[in-house]
DNA sequence: CGGGTTGTTGAGCAATATCAATCAGGGTGG
DNA sequence: CCACCCTGATTGATATTGCTCAACAACCCG
């Protein structure tokens, strides 16, 4: 198992690690923040060199220390059922947080594995509470950061709810599209960094189905699928499919 | 709609209302803080007269002011899909908060309504921004908070992914019962203050859904059910039922 | 007492899971 | 370099779960 636990001659792998000049900035933790605190709450922040494909960032039952911001790649959380399957709760991409849930019980109540070859910022829980006591506009960031792991998840609730498989393919598509976009990334092609099998766990459909529903929309024209490389052909119809049933 | 802007005068209403003199301070919000400091806290809490079943606390979309503790009585929030149903998000009991989904957007996205004459504390959100960054005690309990909300809505999200209606239905009796029961309640005989649509609504499932398996339950003897009481009589076999499925 | 709301029960159906076969790609070892 | 295997994805056939529609019962409130 891989950790990061970064000295201070891996934070100089890459040059530009800073949140002072990542261009992530605007969407992380630092968002709003004035250039001091920002450089503050620099100086607490661990860059590890990058993790490989399918390394655990932490495990469940892991003693909570940090929260972790994805700076390249991507990741997925996942709990244990009580049966020992295991339940995708998030895919998370560059600028988001991860190890949020750490917090309640002071260890980590899911696992964290990397998709990719990602890069990923540690950020000392301790530290964040001492500084966010001090910078009102951090303590702030703290609390909306969670607020908003909140509103996704209550949105996923409402979407494994209530929605057909082609809703939830849909809405899912569409999600990955925005933040790609919010990223200043292609919001029309993009790749899936996971597989079927995680694309199914997390909607709560069998791969199968995943299978099935991708081709049909690829049949009809509305998505282009070249295995994991997606393009989004026909936005509004795709709006259409994650919304209304009838 | 009625609110809960508590006049100090209200607050004479109930003369045991404070958190020192609290029942619930074990499960709530003042959980481990020093007298002094909970004194502090107590002085910016609001208290209003208790509301009456189905009345607003907020709205989706109202200004997030604060955020708000069930004092008594039982609550549910529910978000709107995007064609404009109602999901159910979650029951809060007394002692759980509300409105933490309000900070991410500086607006509600939920709804509360309650679903029984219920009383409730106002907790406004700045003062308790100033409170606790002078209060380590007390940020450290929000950030707690927080992210407790993120891990039950992760659990409702793993329930709703993968569990059949039983295993739902079961995993459901059996939360409000553990909640009951840190509550010093009876854990094994309770009463369900929502409807069968809002037990369906919250589960995904269909009120017949829900009516028939409780029916299934009851005559296979695991519960016994008149109307809305409950009584749970073989826990294990509940258990069983929540988890199980092969 | 009556009417509206909520819950229960039944019958048939539709969506998705399951089971199974096949295919494609990637890595490995001969 | 190729044959092989292994994993992941696709597609088809069938089974099953829970939804839909419908009738009815119980309760609440005036």
């Amino acid at each position: 198992m891989i950790r990061t636990s970064a000295s201070s001659a891996d934070c100089q792998i890459d040059n530009n690690t800073s949140c002072g000049t990542c261009r992530l900035s605007g969407l992380c933790l630092p968002l709003r923040m004035h250039l001091d605190d920002i450089d503050r709450l620099d100086r607490v922040i661990q860059r590890s060199r990058p993790l490989q494909k399918n390394q655990y960032l932490y495990r469940a039952n892991d003693p909570f220390r940090s929260i972790y911001a994805v700076r390249s790649g991507t990741v997925k959380a996942t709990t244990l059922t009580e049966r020992g399957q295991e339940q995708i709760t998030g895919f998370y991409l560059p600028g988001e947080l991860v190890g949020l849930d750490g917090i309640a019980e002071n260890r980590y109540t899911c696992s964290v594995m990397t998709l990719e070859t990602s890069s990923i910022c540690e950020i000392p829980f301790a530290r964040i509470e001492e500084l966010s006591a001090q910078i009102p506009s951090l303590q702030r960031n703290i609390f909306q950061l969670l607020s908003r792991e909140i509103t996704h998840d209550q949105q996923l609730i409402s979407l494994l709810s209530k929605s057909s498989a082609e809703q939830r393919i849909a809405a899912f598509l569409l999600s990955l599209s925005r933040r790609h976009e919010a990223r200043h990334l292609a919001a029309n092609a993009f790749r899936l960094p996971m597989s079927r099998t995680d694309m199914g766990n997390f909607l709560g459909l069998t791969i199968e189905t995943v299978s099935r529903v991708l081709s049909r929309f690829h049949a009809q024209g509305i998505i282009q699928l070249d295995k994991k490389e997606v393009r989004i052909a026909d936005f509004p119809r795709l709006q259409e499919l994650s919304e209304a049933n009838n």
